[in-house]
DNA sequence: AATGTAGTCAACCGCGAGGTT
DNA sequence: CAACCTCGCGGTTGACTACAT
């Protein structure tokens, strides 16, 4: 990417993660648990700085990490977060379970933005863009406000406002006079939510034994499903495949994961034999075998024909680490 | 089909906070 | 108390993809 390197260190590498690097931080977190970030590189065998590999670890390779597209009501929260926050973006993601800083940040950049300002509001203020727009300067602490939207010329623009922070005007209100009182937003903020707090930087170190793993009842998620977001995923349809081993029981106990399930041909490993883990060995094996190169991939999809997918590294590690094929069980 | 443009998001950088020596 | 180190945050970049012309 054409910058200069983070550190002073010669011969690091940079730019998009392999399969074979996410494969040893991977293997070495589920080791060693997160230590420190300046020293896994090293120890992990990885040709990276550390900053680098916390990066990847934490955006990328987490395994309590949601994937896929905010859903409306994260949406709402994020919008309602940052009405109160501005872009304090890791304040934002730790009332979101499972969402990263920069996804949050990202998402705000490229969709919510957008909506708003299509909405009539500006991102920035939350307030009418049309009464900003007439306002000669707008004052910087309306914080404590927005529950009460200025006069506006428009309206039409003020519905929509007025629609829009109602969702969010009686927390914004408590937290905004939270902040003021005592500064402590995030707790306010949850308690109004009642949303479990999630920050990552209180979450303890994951140590092996506690990282949950897929276990036998499940099989690995395709290349790319309709859970993933990834753009290449519509060249599948999983819906008609083979859902029956979704284990009903798992539902009730985590109604809120969107289960992805196909079929394979589980008779060589080409095909994703994959997911059939009696301990964690085996997984390891398993994981090393998927990550270890490129492979050629032949899915059942819905028309009966047979779709040869070639997966590279980056796909294949996207894939391995997609939401669903962490958040099972518990391995004993 | 080729080219241009816009959108998305993983990864990078610089900086500041907090801890340690 | 200063100097140093490590980590995390927020802003930004650029590779890649999708869509438009």
């Amino acid at each position: 990417m054409g910058r200069k390197p983070c550190c002073d260190k010669v011969g690091l590498k940079q730019g998009p993660w392999t399969a074979d690097e996410d494969n040893k931080l991977i293997n070495f977190i589920l080791t060693n648990g997160q230590c420190c970030w300046r020293a896994v590189p090293k120890l992990a065998g990885l040709l990276r700085c550390g900053k680098s590999c916390r990066l990847r670890w934490t955006n990328y390779l987490r395994p309590d990490l949601k994937r896929g597209l905010l859903s409306e009501n994260e949406e709402k929260m994020v919008i309602d977060l940052h009405a109160q926050l501005g872009n304090r973006w890791s304040k934002i993601a730790s009332h979101l379970p499972g969402r990263t800083d920069n996804e949050i940040k990202n998402h705000w950049n490229t969709h919510i933005k957008k909506k708003l300002k299509k909405m009539g509001i500006d991102p920035v203020t939350h307030k009418p863009l049309a009464s900003i727009e007439n306002q000669a300067s707008p004052p910087a602490t309306e914080k404590t406000t927005i529950s009460e939207p200025m006069d506006c010329q428009s309206n039409e623009i003020n519905e929509v406002f007025n629609e829009t922070i109602s969702i969010q005007s009686s927390t914004i209100t408590e937290v905004a006079k939270d902040e003021q009182e005592d500064g402590e937003d995030s707790k306010r903020i949850v308690e109004a939510h009642q949303v479990v707090d999630f920050c990552t930087d209180e979450v303890p170190l994951i140590e092996p034994h506690e990282i949950l793993l897929p276990t036998k009842s499940y099989i690995l998620p395709p290349l790319s499903s309709s859970c993933s977001s990834s753009p290449t995923s519509s060249n599948y349809d999983i819906s008609t495949s083979n859902q029956s081993f979704v284990h009903e029981e798992i539902h009730q106990h985590l109604p809120n994961i969107d289960w992805c399930s196909t079929s394979f041909d589980s008779t060589n490993y080409n095909n994703f034999d994959a997911g059939l883990w009696e301990n964690d060995d085996e997984f390891i094996s398993n994981l090393n075998m998927l990550i270890n190169d490129q492979y050629e991939t032949e899915i059942s999809v819905q028309n009966d024909t047979s779709t040869t997918v070639a997966t590279d590294f980056n796909q294949y590690s996207r894939m391995l680490l997609n939401d669903d094929f962490w958040k099972f069980e518990q391995l004993l």
